[in-house]
DNA sequence: GTAGGTGCAAAGGATTTGCTTAAAC
DNA sequence: GTTTAAGCAAATCCTTTGCACCTAC
């Protein structure tokens, strides 16, 4: 792996729950050393959702929203709309629903879940 | 309603099954009159999925993907992968998944769920 | 020595907005 | 007569791509 890909990669957690990829950018751009172009952020990106370890959680403004995601078995994302917080939730496509999509004549491939809501802190200060 | 809004509308059910803005536009052009812009295709979608009478389910090419929505109760969509068709399914957020939410600390506000396959035709058609 | 990655900038595409004109109530 | 929407075009924004250079194996 290479030191841009590192920089990128050590600097998700530290954002702490959803962001964009301008986000990311800022945020490995302010750190020490050279630039790190915007094509690099949007190329590394990329590779970690393919490997699995980030995931798309919706959108903000037309931008794409990504998170930090355990690579382990299947689950989704529910996404605080007030700080970005984000936890994993378990899969509710159960065999009841996809017995009723294949009743209908269809063969379920995949399927995207994302819950928004507000997470405790964002609750209690809105309260 | 306008002339043009109302053409928009009755081109939507031509089309059976999910789309992109371009495509409307391209159906909606493709009638007889006066050419619709754009921008007045992208309005009538936004005032549609306003009041409910379309739903974005998903998104192909960076782009868009509405389809026609009952304006019924609270469900959602399986989109053929193959042809576009799009039937409604129910929700399968429930009570459960929405407890085990707010044990997190969560407040569930909203969610999205999309479901992907192949319709009865575009599966046989690939057997 | 070669393959893959980076940085910069430019391209590409989808969607939105401004402004003037036309239509509806 | 006023308000709402249409139409056209330009602008904006996110994202991807081309290309030359550099790094690692």
């Amino acid at each position: 792996m290479s030191a841009a890909r590192l920089r990128i990669a050590a600097s998700v957690p530290s954002i702490g729950g959803a962001f964009t990829a301008e986000d990311l950018h800022e945020v490995v751009s302010a750190g020490d050393g050279p630039g790190i172009g915007v094509a690099t952020v949007y190329r590394a990106v990329a590779a970690m959702t393919a490997a699995g370890s980030l995931a798309a959680v919706g959108a903000r403004d037309g931008s794409t929203l990504y998170a930090l995601c355990t690579g382990g078995e299947h689950h989704h994302h529910l996404v605080c709309t007030g700080c970005g917080t984000v936890v994993g939730i378990g899969c509710p496509i159960d065999g009841a629903l996809r017995r009723s999509a294949e009743e209908a004549g269809y063969t379920v491939t995949s399927h995207e879940v994302t819950l928004y809501g507000l997470c405790r802190d964002c609750s209690g200060k809105r309260a």
